[in-house]
DNA sequence: TGACGTCAAGATCCG
DNA sequence: CGGATCTTGACGTCA
């Protein structure tokens, strides 16, 4: 069972992820941007393994426009020792990677030019995890698309397209219910005609659902049949409902309470979970933490020391009840800890607390600090104490400093992130 | 024609 | 001039 979390990372120095737009598309461009990508890619990828974290997905972003004629450079062979090196790591630590070619690419769309597009965009995903070194069992995502007034007509023309497809790139597709046009029910009906394996999506099934009401475990244990010998285990998307937000728009963060739950009544855990959700590689480890309580407290050590100062920011009492809660070695209180953190991260930030947070990560500077940052971040605090500087502004000026500075421990504080 | 979703680039504003 | 903040881009479908 792996747990995951797609594209981006919080809170990981060097894994920000560069574009261009079409008109500043040079060579040179394309060249030094998807260089930085690789490299950012590289060191998500180094995340992952030293966090235990066994899925991810990749952004399609990763070669800017990788399936356009705007980009004539062949990266595959430009790039090729990073793609084979990062692949390496990735087939010898067993984790998992994936694709999510987003909703422009329909591949039964009526207009032969999308279709085409859509193909071509399908064998650039394919073409990446192909110079990975990745089996089949590392998978690429794609929901059907439109319906063009005729859903029936449009299915078919999926089952159509599909056969256009190279062998490989059939191999690697599954398909996804989505949270309007086609539910679980219909991707079923379709994944029978090609073969696919089907990726159960929870919140697109309760934004869409099928005529008959069935839940979760049901949905879950009808799409387990399409993964067959050389899918790799089957996978899930997970996401849950954000009260104030459309139906179907997920949370910032995955609540534990509902996670367990739904974990807990999973019939077979040889499953992989990909988390759909904002704060990303954040829920994925507090999800991973909380099914294996064999990591043990360290796990959780290594979480506060990631979340103090953001939490001391929000709530001192709270500060000191996690810091109680993390004394009894033996225990491992993983519910109790998350709550404790969300609790902290939805009170309101007080000045006060502010400035008493800002002085504890201050403390890294102070005495490595040139006359003219101690005097700038003298300035900076008064004039955020009088209100005349932004807290974020505020504390960008710190996350400048142990850049500079090159201080690990607050590099990878989520103070600067949250 | 806007909404949908996403995030960084580009553009512009400000001190 | 650098930094903060606002707008655009890139994609296809549907209402």
């Amino acid at each position: 069972m792996s747990i995951g979390y797609a594209c981006l990372v919080i809170g990981v120095p060097e894994t920000n992820m560069r574009s261009v737009i079409k008109k500043n598309a040079t060579e040179d461009k394309l060249m030094e941007v998807i260089r930085h990508n690789l490299h950012s890619f590289e060191k998500m990828v180094d995340y992952n393994i030293e966090e235990g974290v066994g899925l991810y997905r990749i952004s399609s972003d990763l070669i800017p426009f990788g399936s356009s004629p705007v980009n004539g450079l062949r990266w595959w062979e430009l790039f090729r020792e990073d793609f084979e090196r990062i692949g390496q790591k990735i087939n010898q630590s067993g984790m998992r990677v994936s694709f999510h070619p987003g909703q422009y690419t329909v591949l039964n769309s009526p207009s032969e030019d999308v279709v085409e597009r859509a193909i071509e965009d399908l064998r650039y995903h394919n073409l990446m995890l192909e110079c990975l070194g990745v089996g089949y069992e590392h998978k690429m995502v794609l929901h059907v698309g439109g319906i063009y007034g005729d859903k029936e007509a449009a299915s078919q023309q999926f089952v159509e397209n599909f056969k256009r497809l190279d062998e490989p790139i059939q191999r690697r597709l599954i398909i996804e219910n989505d949270d309007r046009l086609y539910t679980v029910e219909e991707v079923l009906e379709m994944a029978h005609q090609t073969g696919s394996p089907v990726v159960y999506d929870n919140l697109h099934h309760a934004a869409n659902p099928t005529d008959d009401p069935h839940d979760d475990v049901y949905w879950i244990r009808e799409t387990r049949k399409t993964w067959k010998e050389g899918d790799g285990r089957q996978k899930v998307h997970y996401s849950q409902q954000a009260d104030d937000k459309r139906v179907g728009a997920h949370t910032d963060t995955i609540y534990l309470d509902p996670f367990l739950e739904y974990f807990d009544k999973l019939e077979d855990k040889d499953i992989d979970i990909m988390l759909e959700v904002k704060d990303k590689n954040l829920s994925t480890i507090k999800c991973i933490n909380a099914t294996q309580p064999q990591r043990g407290i360290q796990a959780l050590e290594k979480e506060w020391a990631r979340y103090k100062y953001v939490v001391l920011e929000h709530s001192h009492t709270l500060y000191n009840e996690i810091r109680e809660l993390l004394k009894d070695k033996s225990a491992y209180p993983v519910e109790e800890f998350y709550a404790s953190i969300h609790r902290a991260l939805e009170q309101e930030v007080e000045k006060g607390q502010a400035v008493n947070a800002a002085q504890h990560v201050w403390g890294y500077f102070k005495d490595i600090a040139d006359d003219k940052e101690v005097r700038a971040f003298q300035r900076n605090l008064q004039k955020y104490q009088d209100g005349n500087l932004k807290h974020a502004t505020f504390k960008r000026q710190m996350q400048r400093l142990a850049e500079k500075y090159e201080i690990p421990y607050l590099k990878q504080s989520l103070y600067f992130e949250l």
